[in-house]
DNA sequence: CTGAAAGCGCTAACAG
DNA sequence: CTGTTAGCGCTTTCAG
């Protein structure tokens, strides 16, 4: 029985042979590298549509050494920044002549897309997850492979870089929150090994001591996985304290959401009695439900300025390692009051 | 200057003349199919771990006519059904021994999911978003192309076809929402090219006209894309009437969402004043903010269905063309008043 | 401008 | 068990 996996039948020297001419003139109008006289080129193209010619993606690509294909490590998928992240890059990547490749990261997950590297399967590698833990791409950059980092970043590690400005953006939250006249101010943080979440963590902490009025750390908790849930949950420890925050930043949207509800579920008012501030300005964060406020990240221009820095990479331009730093924008909404943010 | 994506530099008959062994004695110790002497196999493991060797993916699938690359083809992926269900299509395909390759849909993603068909870029395609016009798809099918589509469906195309019981889902919402006394039952519907949402709507108008309570045309509105803002503008027009519906239901959980959230905009009271029926069981539907009545689809079930089927038709097995409906749950949630659903 | 020829790196007969 | 041999389908010199 014919297994269609085997591949179109049809090869250029079916092609050639129709066309009466010889194959390597048929790779030539294909590629369009070299002149080719109007006549065979006509026959070719004619020859092409009536055989429903297909050149093998496979064959080409062991020639040239070029796949055209782009891997990309995300997250779990279940945090709506990185379908959101996913789909900016697929676009990009198409415009630029490339196809993604998506791997759902946990470690296998970035194994396996440092091994597609290797094997050649792909051209490059998009990582939005990187962790200073993460043997396999370590061992990967040391070979020199075309990976750029973006959203995540691992300091001193060789590779191009492309992240938002976290440190930055924590900042400008616990700025905001202070000369609000906030003065119980409460964070939920998560795991440290991802730079996001340590450089907002971070940015927003020395914010307030600076200010003197650093965190209490009664109000401070940490979720070990970013879930609604997780949010909800660690919101209600602060909640369900005698004198519970007056505001409370969030290191990521998701988690905002939950404490937004955990609120809800007591009858705390938001933001009456809680301002609540959350981290990426995803969809959700401007649904009714929450109004959110919450710091944007330029995610389109993360997204281009990674495929730039990673084409030139590939093309083996580019000497030494790039580490771009984006800035960002606090967004206000109805879970703080409408006060203007300050500079 | 040496550019990485040149490929790893050292091939198997590097690995050959390291352990003093024929070229295609590496290939036999790394493919495994068959005999080689403890000696030489001893001897090829250390040099591949030496050298660091790594087979190039393309030259075997040159050779294999396989590349174990699966295409899928996604919808939107801003409705988080469709995250959650590539997160699931991926990890069985993994496990399955396949790397996953993702399109994003619009018309151009499915035709350079074709593409990647002919060209063979991919072993297999699975189609999450079919349609009957579209064009490329329907080529490749006639061309044989391994293809499955999962979720929307296209009757009497030339392919193996996995959905869940949309018209049965439409069905039981309708009875429930009867049963329940509710008698201005509004509706909240979509373009109708897509096969779920066309089933959903017939299930549901059917079952209730057969009840003796069909739907009044004004408490019917159709978006013609379904997000958050869709469903939240649909539901304002529904909500507005002077006498509007007492339930509503609407083909998707994203629409109903937002329907949710017109009604709070509104003050009018969920359930008290106004039910709420979604469709998809997304995360969200679960919040606190939302607990949305909503049918669950067996995704898991769905998934690892389409992909036997998928690979059964790269192997040339399989004669017929298999449609796999699955059952899905009526999903009881505080958006409606909580009467236990009746068979 | 075009044909002939040489492989890319690997797998799979085919003979030992 | 293992080496030799013949390509997979394509791109790219190298000679005309």
């Amino acid at each position: 029985m014919h297994t269609y996996s085997k591949g179109s039948p049809v090869t250029s020297h079916d092609i050639a042979r129709r066309a009466r001419v010889s194959q390597s003139t048929v790779s030539r109008v294909l590629t369009g590298n070299t002149k080719v006289g109007k006549e065979a080129r006509e026959r070719v193209i004619a020859a092409v549509r009536e055989l429903g010619y297909r050149p093998n993606a496979m064959a080409r690509a062991m020639r040239t050494s070029q796949t055209g294909n782009i891997g990309v490590v995300v997250s779990r998928l279940a945090n709506p920044l990185y379908p959101e992240l996913l789909q900016i890059l697929g676009k990009s990547l198409n415009g630029a002549g490339f196809r993604m490749v998506v791997w759902n990261s946990d470690e296998l997950d970035e194994k396996a897309a440092m091994d597609a590297i290797h094997e050649s399967r792909v051209d490059g590698v998009i990582m939005t997850t990187a962790t200073a833990d993460s043997m396999p791409l370590y061992e990967a950059l040391r070979l020199n492979a075309p990976v750029v980092l973006i959203n995540r970043v691992v300091d001193g590690w060789p590779c191009d870089q492309v992240s938002s400005d976290n440190l930055g953006g924590g900042r400008k939250v616990a700025e905001y929150l202070f000369k609000s006249g906030r003065r119980r101010i409460g964070l939920i943080t998560g795991p440290d090994d991802a730079s996001t979440i340590r450089d907002r963590e971070v940015g927003f902490r020395r914010t307030l001591e600076a200010l003197g009025s650093p965190i209490d750390s009664m109000h401070c908790v940490a979720v070990d996985v970013f879930s609604y849930k997780t949010g909800f949950d660690a919101a209600s420890r602060l909640l369900d304290l005698a004198e519970y925050p007056d505001a409370i930043f969030c290191v990521n949207d998701v988690i905002a959401l939950g404490a937004r509800d955990a609120a809800r579920a007591r009858g705390i008012e938001v933001p009456a009695d809680l301002w609540i501030v959350g981290y990426d300005d995803i969809e959700m964060a401007s649904w009714h439900s929450f109004e959110l406020t919450t710091i944007r990240q330029p995610l389109a221009l993360m997204a281009e300025t990674a495929i730039r820095l990673l084409l030139q990479r590939m093309r083996g331009i580019g000497e030494g390692w790039q580490h771009v730093c984006l800035p960002n924008d606090l967004v206000i909404r109805s879970s703080t009051a409408r006060y203007a943010a300050s500079g």
